[in-house]
RNA sequence: GGCGCCGUGGCCAAGUGGUAAGGCGGCAGACUGCAAAUCUGCUAUUCGUCGGUUCGAUUCCGACCGGCGCCUCCA
């Protein structure tokens, strides 16, 4: 068995990764705040997180995977506040649009989706435990917050100097009572309109609400334990996000929180981080209404490295969209064909042992697509070429199967309705006729007319076929 | 200011100290009545610029130019 390997983000180097228990992954992806739809950007991280999974699964290890749903934070309460709802009404359809959109890129289910909000006693239960360690403390506003200078390994994952950060440009006086403007609020004291929304807890430090790091870190230990074998997220949790966490998680229990953590970078939009604030976003659901497949998106996105930045355009889209239709159509050859050749054997194995190669080394997707390209011009060649051998056609579906089930760009064929078909097969027969009599311009005719409605047909040796594009 | 990433053909994008994968697009050819699909050939003497190290650099080092990101909202 090849060795994997991986960009550790704690290492900043690719380093063999391997399960601490040689079996199953622990594995803890940053998942989206349901305030609003994850645009595309949110989801490239997903669909990065989503290859990881199954990779880790192709190089023989069980995953369990958690991904969160943060439930409850400020931008929700805002939302909810402004609309007189309760968060859990805010939430609610938002997750559902989330799995919808997750649905339709493919991503595969993790065996865990918690929400924020079910794991109250164990967030209370890390924070009651911080501060029996004494790197926690409530302040005069009733907030109860992490006081980084207890913490040693404070900054070792963003290696941010500690005093660089005091220094920062971003550092917010805000309105809390910190000892330190460093210092990250495990537990914020409830105000009205917290209350008024659902936003508010019983807790030993009165009433109120679990701070956004301190809900991943209760539930990655709750569901995998107190330490993970990997997490994953957005390259801009790496600070103070995953740093806060390792601090709490660490200073709880004593153990690494995780071995190995690894950023997926930007998806960018017209040159610049696509975000909300920049107003440059686009949804799950303005892609499928341009009629981009799931298939498409994921060649898309796979088609550059994950640690590398990505600029969304049209053309490259587009792009991946005709790609993308190659390989269905290749798909479809393969699984029509007879028999292949010796060397559609030998491409297979090739294919095989690239394909593996390129993603166990730091997910490599864009040369593992390559070899999946390379392998389909073979191959077509070989199919071409006729041939009998039955077990040469078996190895290549094999292979192609194998490499379908993680990169996952075979896009759903277009079902014509029962009267559509009807009716090309309609025109069709009478297309064949006009041939027939060589009345060429009767039969193209015919042709655009199908081409109008979307229908694409080709002319072959066992006669036409045809299918529809939309 | 601190930390980090990137700059490869028209577009997207791998990659290596030994002479540039793959996709999209384009051009030409085979096939076709013509197309479509498929196949074949061509499409970067060159990897931001300038230096350095080296027998040899796109790959290592330095400077510069350009782009992006993080520095408590952030995938």
């Amino acid at each position: 068995m090849p060795g994997f390997k991986l960009y550790n983000s704690l290492s900043r180097t690719v380093e063999p990764f391997a399960p601490a228990d040689g079996e199953t992954v622990k594995l803890y992806s940053c998942g989206p705040t349901i305030y609003n739809p994850a645009h595309l950007g949110n989801f490239r991280t997903f669909l990065f997180t989503d290859l990881l999974r199954r990779v880790l699964q192709l190089r023989g290890w069980k995953v369990d995977q958690v991904m969160n749903l943060t439930d409850v934070d400020d931008k929700i309460i805002k939302r909810a506040t402004e609309q007189g709802k309760t968060i859990r009404e805010v939430t609610d359809p938002v997750a559902s649009i989330f799995h919808e959109d997750r649905k339709y890129l493919r991503i595969a289910d993790a065996e865990h989706y918690p929400r924020a909000t079910a794991y109250i006693p164990q967030m209370i239960a890390l924070v009651e435990r911080l501060v029996r360690n004494g790197v926690a403390y409530q302040a005069e506003d009733g907030s109860v917050y992490f006081a980084i200078r207890k913490f040693a390994g404070y900054g070792k994952l963003s290696r941010l100097d500690t005093r660089e950060i005091q220094s920062g440009a971003r550092v917010a006086q805000d309105d809390y009572s910190k000892e330190n403007a460093q210092d990250f609020a495990l537990w914020k004291a409830a105000k009205p309109e917290d209350e008024a929304c659902g936003a508010a807890w019983d807790s030993p430090w009165g009433r109120g609400r679990p701070g956004w790091h301190l809900e991943c870190s209760a539930m990655a230990m709750a569901i995998l334990g107190e330490t993970l074998d990997l997490h994953t997220g957005g390259i801009d949790l790496i600070f103070p996000h995953h740093e806060d966490e390792i601090a709490q998680s660490e200073a709880a229990t004593g153990k690494p929180f995780a071995r190995c953590w690894c950023h997926g970078e930007f998806l960018l939009t017209d040159g610049a981080k696509m975000a909300k604030r920049v107003g440059n976003v686009q949804n799950v659901a303005d892609l499928r209404a341009e009629g981009v497949s799931g298939a498409a998106v994921r060649h898309f996105v796979y088609s550059t490295h994950y640690r590398k930045q990505l600029n969304l355009s049209g053309d490259a889209l587009e792009g991946s969209m005709e790609a993308v239709r190659r390989v269905a159509d290749f798909a479809e050859r393969l699984a029509a064909a007879k028999g292949g050749t010796r060397a559609l054997d030998d491409a297979a194995d090739r294919f095989e042992n690239d394909f593996r190669a390129a993603l166990f080394d730091d997910l490599n997707a864009p040369e593992a697509m390559a070899a999946l390209f390379t392998f389909i011009r073979v191959a077509n060649k070989e199919l071409d070429a006729g041939g009998t051998d039955a077990s040469a056609v078996h190895r290549a579906r094999e292979v192609f199967a194998l490499a379908d089930g993680i990169l996952d760009i075979v896009p759903e064929p277009v079902e014509a309705d029962g009267a559509l078909a009807a009716w090309v097969e309609g025109q069709l027969a009478a297309r064949a006729e006009a041939r027939a009599r060589r009345d060429f311009a009767a039969a193209d005719a015919i042709r655009d007319a199908l081409d109008a409605k979307g229908i694409v047909i080709e002319d072959g040796a066992g006669g036409t076929r045809w299918k529809a594009t939309r």
